[in-house]
DNA sequence: TTCGACAAGTAGCGTAGCTACGCATGAAGG
DNA sequence: CCTTCATGCGTAGCTACGCTACTTGTCGAA
């Protein structure tokens, strides 16, 4: 996959990862690698600032540690994140859906008999 | 639907209505407001710049009348613009497959036995 | 004559992901 | 010993693109 067009769903993406149980900005990027099978490979400028995004928008809190004379900093799911993440997954079939009526293969070609 | 979000599948969507026949920017407006039973109603700054970004693409061609009185512009897909089209749904599916392990429900909560 | 549907269009804004950097540590290999 | 690579954090600036708000114009109805 290009990556882009991820569009709006990054934040959800991430939030998705994070429920599964704390991770740090690294371990995210690989998470996400990981369960798409490398279609999704995203680069750090891209997923640290977002992370920022959803700390000051109270979805995720972060905690710093040192790990083999490494820093880290993990992230995890707020109360908050997690009814993000439940409408951000409402809001994702919708989109799904309403996409899939136009692109989806036998979606309506000609309205057949 | 939020209606934004679309980012980087509109020219999809454009595509998939003009699949159908030849429209102008109006009707164009108006078909997607119908097909997607009020969900998209997607303003004529949205769409006008995306159809020319398509024209200039050479994916569809535009040809002016007037019908009563009112001056027309109405878009036809190309070849181009039908290879354009099988390309998008084809990375439609792809991406709706990579998000949907993410978000659809029933994706991998804990990797379950 | 005013209002609303039809029909086209642009200017400017904001969001958000991407490119391309920079910094630092530790392990591996020459 | 020194370089390289994986790990790990981060930012500055660009660009793409959809949206808001606006303009112009015809026609029919109130």
């Amino acid at each position: 996959m290009k990556a882009q067009a991820l569009h709006g769903h990054l934040d959800a993406l991430l939030l998705a990862v994070l429920e599964q149980g704390a991770l740090h900005g690294y371990a995210i990027i690989e998470s996400l690698r990981a369960r798409s099978d490398g279609s999704l490979d995203l680069p750090t400028g891209t997923i640290y600032p977002a992370l920022r995004r959803l700390e000051r928008a109270g979805h995720v809190a972060s905690t710093w540690s040192t790990v083999n004379g490494r820093e880290r900093r993990t992230y995890q799911l707020t109360d908050s994140g997690r009814r993000a993440l439940a409408g951000e997954r409402a809001g994702w079939q919708e989109f799904r859906v309403t996409v899939g009526r136009f692109l989806d293969p036998g979606s309506p070609p000609v309205t057949p008999a």
